[in-house]
DNA sequence: CAGATTTATATCTTTTGTATATAAATTGAC
DNA sequence: GTCAATTTATATACAAAAGATATAAATCTG
């Protein structure tokens, strides 16, 4: 098969007659009806019903045209970024997360993108999801890690990983030095040292709204935004954190004790968004593809 | 640009040589050579550092073997499922869903997709999500829609809406006829008809945790694992509801009346799933499109 | 039935891709 | 350091193919 012959044919698609089709083309009609029947029979399929009067696609032909179509945007799309590295691959690539998410994916991340490109910068923004989603409806930044849910209809979205929610308290800590899960209600009892609430997501407010509808008076020590900071006030034994368990990946295991929570369901997902308007960058799809 | 030059790019990127390529290719060298210097020249870009003894790619010529290889790709599955569409398109499209989230995305697809594909035959397998990934794990079924979370590594996911959670009363009930909103504890002391509680897949459990929690022992007069049952056990004022609110959408709305929940985030989110380590078959390919 | 329009076929020309021959460059062996 | 071996690059010649022109066949309109 022959580039040439998909955009012939998707010049017949779109035109709706061969003659119209070859003259935008700037060739004549005749090897424009050949190279069409050249492909018909490589393909062995019908692509194009046609006669002197009539001329319509074929259901094969529909699909064979959505394909093609998806084939030569995407050879424009190739052609135009590589031509647009014509001094390497460089620019600025703007992402956002909030700091506990994006310090799992993206600092080990930038580590390898940067030896492979070493003249992209990085404009790596913080905040809440909320946060993000504004950055990114400004074109503030080109892609955000969120915790679901989200609208979901303005962005593209990548799921990351799906992970419980785990009970932390440090390790010299003899109380629960042996245990393996916690009550909610034993939770309840505890200081606790939770992620500040965050407007418009959801997700973020699950610790909070568990402990408050199970009628046990939280007694909430500290809300902080900062993962590092509520870490660094449970490493002294000020209080319990609860945390996805994956905030806790990247620190030295001895230092913190974790524990599944009983009788509850705290779950969160998270995902690479980005909008659907606007196509990314080429650096970006290259970060992306780390993914 | 020219779909040989790509092909002759990739054997090039694989081989390591371009007269290995040549060899693998059945052209002798020098075509070869030329071929390559010539895509360099249309794209203004060196995409491969060579001389008599050493051959590697640039960062551009990295960026440019993975597109070309993807576009490669795509045309080669394209020209495999147009192929073998050489009789129109048929086959059987298998897919699953728990009855409550495929109701709302379903049928009318099918509807459009049947008036388009007419001897394309329908596989639609109900059960929880839980149920779901099953089919997909024994390949029972090809892609299906669920609720997330779902443990995400093995499948790409296509999200869909996120909604609220939502109470649902007949509409001849006269106690809640004026209301927008009811609170949990409200909630709570009616008898509930619940979505069954499934395993593996907290999002279902999520209303009756939610209870739970509050300390308020909630009234289950009945579970059911359908939406239909459920609905009509509460038309006949036996009991309040607790949906994710896309479930009434193909209801008439006369004939319910929703309140949201205040004091709690009940929320949930869908998603088209389907395996990562096997391709789609070209039917199911095109049913996608319509999301 | 004549004129207009569109697709299909035949033949010729031009372009472009490939092969052969050979030069140039680099590495390893003696 | 020179010679053989290997690889890429260039030049020329040939072959394949894509496109142009001319024209036939089919269908609709008036």
């Amino acid at each position: 098969m022959d580039l040439r012959q998909l955009r012939y044919f998707c010049a017949i698609a779109e035109e709706g007659t061969i003659s119209k089709a070859a003259e935008r083309l700037h060739i004549s009609q005749p090897p424009l009806s050949l190279q069409l029947k050249l492909l018909e029979e490589e393909l062995g399929v019908r692509l194009i019903e046609r006669n002197t009067r009539y001329l319509r696609l074929t259901q094969v032909g529909h699909v064979f045209y959505q394909r093609a179509s998806q084939i030569l945007e995407m050879i424009g799309t190739t052609t135009e970024e590589v031509r647009n590295m014509k001094h390497g691959i460089s620019g600025v690539l703007s992402l956002g997360s909030p700091p506990a998410i994006g310090g799992l994916y993206i600092p080990e991340r930038i580590k390898v993108f940067s030896g492979r490109y070493p003249h992209v910068r990085f404009n790596w923004r913080g905040g809440s999801t909320y946060r993000i989603l504004e950055l990114l409806d400004t074109y503030a930044i080109e892609f955000g890690i969120v915790r679901l849910p989200v609208p979901v209809g303005a962005y593209h979205a990548m799921p990351l990983l799906t992970e419980s929610w785990v009970a932390v308290t440090y390790r010299g800590d003899e109380r629960w030095a042996e245990e393996e899960t916690i009550s909610l209600q034993a939770l309840a009892a505890e200081p606790l040292i939770l992620m500040h609430r965050q407007k418009g997501v959801p997700a973020h407010d699950m610790v909070l709204d568990e402990m408050r509808l199970a009628g046990l008076t939280p007694d909430i020590f500290c809300e902080s935004d900062q993962i590092s900071m509520i870490l660094s006030l449970v490493d002294r034994g000020l209080g319990m954190a609860v945390l996805p368990a994956s905030t806790l990946a990247l620190r030295p295991p001895e230092d913190f004790h974790c524990m599944k929570i009983t009788g509850c369901s705290l779950q969160s997902s998270s995902a690479i968004i980005w909008r659907k308007g606007k196509s990314l960058s080429a650096v970006a799809r290259l970060f992306l593809e780390l993914f």
